[in-house]
DNA sequence: AAAATAAAATACCAATCGGTATATTATTTT
DNA sequence: AAAATAATATACCGATTGGTATTTTATTTT
């Protein structure tokens, strides 16, 4: 990894975060200077433009959760199991450092959606490949005869994600957790009742 | 009304759609004075400075929602009726010309949790003002003999804020309206059954 | 170690930001 | 209608915005 590689992950690392909290519109490029100690010119020797870092801090700031996710189902191997990562992940979100300012996605696409193309495309995204990835699980599931074969896996999933979404977006802005014991209990609960 | 009154009301109606698309930092004074032809001087004249703008468009935008909400429940007599036209509202979100840039206490929640302690806590105050409403439908519901007593009114509050707020925010940024027609069926289901 | 190259710092740019003092125009009140 | 007042427009302010050309400093390559 040349220094140039390592100095773009070193910027991407330090301004991921203000991004995810302080929005798009809401990181400027003094706030970027003074979270990576370099200089604009440093950061514009290695990005085109603030765009290219907001892109690359997001795409950042989803894979930690991703692989934060992926390593948790990893280590288990019943299909329910699997599934409950979710509900068990986000019931404590608020403590996990990487997700204390919010899910990246839900705050992306809030800011976005009539705003930034390009980081709407990337919210979209991810949204789909969350979709697919536990449509899959669940599918995965029925095969191997741990899940009931009548479940809708569409349906459960889009419940899973929106009720993950609303939640977590309540319990951020009321800095009340209380929201989301009550749904991630009532979706853990969902889960175990498509096991076989 | 007085002039001045009627100048208020009317810049915080033509800025309310710019605050809830583009957010609190994406909305400048210039958008502020293309949007209802008056000048900086004349705004600043109404109000002290952009917040005071900002915190009046989201209580316009806010109110606009619970109004309409407030007359479709009005119209209905059963409790579960009632409860029904949360689902039925937000599953045609999209074509709503109030709710096209998505909703606003979770448009401002997002933007605002980490950066904007008033606007925050209005976001925060408008979610305790519609939990309280919807539990409150549910216990009169069941004073009616409406709906069933055993039901959770929180529980069942709670699923349905967040269940729309995710939904609404996976529609409003794919663009498509799969997950609302989805989600919002499994609402309308879970609804009708707490009927007696 | 010297030369070549790559990366980071400095110093600057025009444009826009939110905000204000003053002048002008409407609207009330007398 | 005149005088007093209220509301709007004009013209400006310093600060900050994202961005860049150039110089200085590190890092590679020879």
């Amino acid at each position: 990894m040349s220094k140039a590689e390592r100095t773009k992950q070193f910027i991407i690392q330090k301004t991921a975060p203000l991004f995810n909290a302080k929005g798009y519109m809401g990181t400027s490029m003094n706030d970027m200077t003074e979270a990576t100690g370099l200089t604009k010119g440093s950061i514009y020797g290695n990005f085109e433009n603030k765009d290219e870092v907001a892109l690359a801090a997001f795409e950042y700031n989803y894979n930690t959760i991703v692989n934060y996710l992926r390593q948790q189902i990893e280590v288990r191997t019943h299909s329910v199991d699997r599934l409950l990562v979710y509900p068990e992940t986000y019931r404590k979100f608020l403590e996990l450092p990487f997700l204390k300012a919010g899910c990246p996605i839900l705050n992306t696409a809030t800011e976005a959606d009539d705003t930034h193309p390009q980081l709407r495309a990337k919210a979209s995204a991810a949204l789909q490949f969350w979709k697919k990835a536990v449509e899959k699980l669940i599918h995965t599931g029925i095969e191997k005869g741990e899940i009931k074969p009548e479940t809708d896996a569409t349906q459960l999933t889009y419940i899973l994600m929106s009720i993950i979404e609303g939640a977590v977006m309540q319990a951020k802005v009321t800095g009340n957790p209380e929201v989301l014991k009550i749904t991630m209990d009532f979706l853990e609960k969902k889960i175990q009742e498509i096991r076989t």
